[in-house]
DNA sequence: TGCTAATTCGCAATAGTTGCAAATTAGATG
DNA sequence: CATCTAATTTGCAACTATTGCGAATTAGCA
């Protein structure tokens, strides 16, 4: 996802406005690496700005999704993810603690067996234990 | 998943009951590979047993899944769908008619970039068009 | 400053799924 | 075959994630 800055220019010249929610998403999700669901996102912008709405969380991370500066995904955690980089890339769930994370494959994955299916798109979830969950000796 | 019989004996021998309602279930899924919601599943199972209740459709399929007899997939269709298959194999969605297949690739993805992160499963969705969206031109 | 279309917000509605408690029943036992 | 009891089924309420809608608000142009 673009800028702020970009974003606040490319939504003006769109005819859509840039009010003081968009900006602080447009923030939030900058640089944002940590596939925030719509819930979780109102969570952080609520304290920032008390009072925004989770109807208009939706509703703007929705609209950054249809303008390609998000790519929403799901890990099969129940609730949507958004995450800013829209490359060509894969997820990595944690089991243990849900974390996200991406993950680049050296190439698209070879397939059999499909039939005249034309594949438009192919997207892998991993599943396992992220290395925080992994690694220490659990303690009670 | 096993045969109804395997399945019938396997629930006795567990000290599970085997109901009329689980033995249609056992039978609607056996060799099923159309991927069913557990509402389509519902659907089917109504027809040949009226007054069935979603619930134990619900109830039955999670049982199921849980003894390792099924597998729920997720392919972004908002609901969880079951397939009788288990073995280690991904699936194709149709963006068109939603209809599901199982595709086996013939090896395992590669990935990089997972810092420490144990993989323990890795599923693959495939996005786009089955041979029956493709194919034909479209008739109105 | 005013205008108007875009946006926000709150709430109801929806889809998918699960929790719970009461009624029913499979199947073991005598 | 009758009895018993734990397993199961069922209906319904509750719950989560998300969307539709209408009224109130507001960005940004003139």
């Amino acid at each position: 996802m673009r800028s702020p800055e970009e974003l606040t220019t490319a939504f003006r010249a769109a005819g859509l406005k840039v009010t003081p929610q968009r900006q602080l998403l447009f923030r939030l999700m900058h640089n944002n690496s940590a596939h925030p669901t719509a819930d979780s996102l109102f969570a952080v912008a609520s304290q920032q700005m008390p009072g925004i709405s989770l109807r208009t969380v939706y509703q703007t991370l929705t609209d950054l999704t249809e303008m390609g500066e998000l790519q929403a995904i799901e890990v099969g955690s129940g609730a949507m993810r958004f995450d800013p980089n829209v490359s060509d890339h894969h997820h990595a769930v944690c089991e243990v603690c849900g974390a996200v994370q991406d993950v680049y494959v050296s190439e698209a994955p070879e397939f059999r067996g499909l039939n005249g299916f034309a594949v438009a798109d192919a997207h892998i979830v991993y599943r396992g234990r992220c290395a925080n969950c992994s690694a220490p000796a659990k303690r009670s």
